[in-house]
DNA sequence: TCTTTCACTGGTCACTTGACAAGCCAACGA
DNA sequence: TCGTTGGCTTGTCAAGTGACCAGTGAAAGA
């Protein structure tokens, strides 16, 4: 690959992660392209240049999130042993995402709450072969919605609002040892 | 009271309630004073009347909005039997409020993720309390905050983000007897 | 009855927003 | 080597944004 090819692709990656930061910390509408901008060092017209609107970014920004976090649920999942313990521990995994990735959070409720593009998005683009995983995992077709959002959001709140649940708890969400607790704890809730 | 003191009251709640709705459907970066009018059937040079600044207005609706779901709550817990039953008809009861109030969720989520004004006003003034009764609910000092926010978001996901649900999963959140599959589905998760 | 009060309206303000366009210059290709 | 390409910068634009203010008219008080 060519000097310039690279370097393109390093920028727009950085505007990426940055997008991502900063629609997870405002909400589409909160965030501006000038905050994504300054996050990844550059300026608002390289952004408009990479990216020919806001939807667009905010589009490669679920991508790689998404892409991102399927691939390393795919691969942790592998070196999996099976057995009784196979199911607390794919869940213990799915937590410390969560905690890793608070972003997956807020885009799926920033996304989810209107129907429109951005939804349609997700859930077309990345949630349906994730909806089915979990819908098989139960079994249960009754309650399979049900599950699904009971553990997204047991998983992925506490991290999402961390500073929130600092100031309410003293617990730092960021800390290793609470992640594991979390995970411990939703992993037993699902599981018993 | 006067008639302009009736009337004062009267917009001011439209108001608030409009703005309870914007907020949780746009986030307060993404909600508009003007939006807020118009939901309330009036002008924004209204809205600036009755509060000095948007962070005033958003106070007065996160307080209505904790105020009348603490007060549901209270009242529906007050007339319920001792028992071992007693544990989970509370859940069913903190479900049914998050399927009725999405809003309470938005709220949190989107004042709980940054340390600001709006996040330390919620916990000071409303969320508190709250945790305190879960904290003494589970007994347990070490995971009060991981059964908090695992209730919490197991609870309110689902009709926060019912669009996406309803796309995702073809389960419309709305509708009476979903919500009572998911509130008996968290109670017994959370009660086995 | 007559003045005062005040909830409410319409319009203006400085400022921010996403999108766009002209120019710059190092990397590229002939 | 020299013209071209294209990633990038800077500046500009219309469409909002929250806050503010003078004016209006009906209710309240004298």
């Amino acid at each position: 690959m060519t000097t310039r090819a690279l370097q393109r692709e390093h920028t727009r990656a950085r505007i990426v992660e940055a997008a991502i930061e900063a629609f997870a910390d405002r909400g589409f509408d909160g965030a501006t392209t000038r905050d994504i901008a300054t996050r990844a060092g550059t300026n608002q017209g390289l952004v408009s240049y990479h990216f020919e609107t806001k939807a667009d970014l905010w589009r490669a920004a679920a991508d790689r999130l998404c892409n991102e976090l399927a691939e390393r649920l795919e691969r942790e999942l592998d070196g999996l042993p099976s057995g009784s313990e196979r199911a607390r521990e794919s869940l213990r995994i799915f937590v410390r995402l969560n905690a890793q990735r608070p972003a997956l959070f807020h885009f799926l409720v920033d996304a989810g709450r209107h129907d429109g593009d951005r939804m349609r998005y997700l859930v077309e683009t990345h949630l349906r072969r994730r909806f089915a995983e979990v819908a098989r995992f139960t079994g249960d077709e009754e309650h399979a919605a049900h599950a699904y959002y009971a553990l997204a959001g047991a998983s992925g709140l506490l991290f999402a609002v961390a500073p929130e649940c600092r100031a309410l708890t003293g617990v730092d969400a960021s800390e290793a040892d609470v992640i594991e607790r979390h995970a411990d704890y939703v992993a037993r809730l699902f599981v018993p």
